[in-house]
DNA sequence: CGCCTAATTAGATATCCTTCTAATTAGAGT
DNA sequence: ACTCTAATTAGAAGGATATCTAATTAGGCG
């Protein structure tokens, strides 16, 4: 997890999206796809990004990925660089 | 200045540490670009993106250009994104 | 096992981003 | 007007990102 990796992953409105829908409780990768007009593998990539920034944790249920907000992540990094603090050592 | 435009100018590390650098104080591009391995053109594409944003503002002193932050609308997008609030209609 | 649904990964393409050098604009001073 | 310094804009090259279709992995169930 890096700050990089964190605003490379809030760059896009997409992904932006996502993390305000997870915000209501987790959803499955399809569920999530659902809300959007572009194919799954085109959402795919955009979970990884996320999974990469650590922004959502995912954990499986049956045939279904459930996806999870990681609403600490996000507001460390946020407040964090609003108060111009160097990220935890 | 869109939401968008704003998450966009901060998905770059230059223009996140150009911002830190306003954080003391207003300087001028010449000042900024002196603290970056890079050439003065590139940095003024960076400088263009944090107007684009309203992060930063500019004023004229004789040949200089100098930059302020704009630590208001900084404040209002990041913390307005992690309450998950619209922007400002 | 074979098949169906859920989701990701691979590969290809088009677009966007970053960076450079060269050219341009703008102000100050001689 | 000329020249010097400060900075931006233009144009081009290279790399990264977003998106699609096709192929692959994983789990559940008859």
């Amino acid at each position: 997890m890096t700050i990089n990796a964190i605003f490379e992953a809030l760059s896009h409105p997409v992904r932006r999206d996502i993390l305000k829908m997870l915000r209501a409780g987790p959803l499955s990768a399809g569920d999530l796809a659902r809300n959007f007009d572009l194919t799954k593998p085109t959402l795919s990539v955009h979970f990884a990004k996320l999974r990469e920034a650590e922004l959502v944790s995912v954990e499986r249920q049956g045939t279904s990925l459930i996806y999870h907000l990681n609403m600490s992540i996000l507001e460390e990094a946020l407040s964090g660089f609003l108060a111009f603090k160097e990220p935890k050592p």
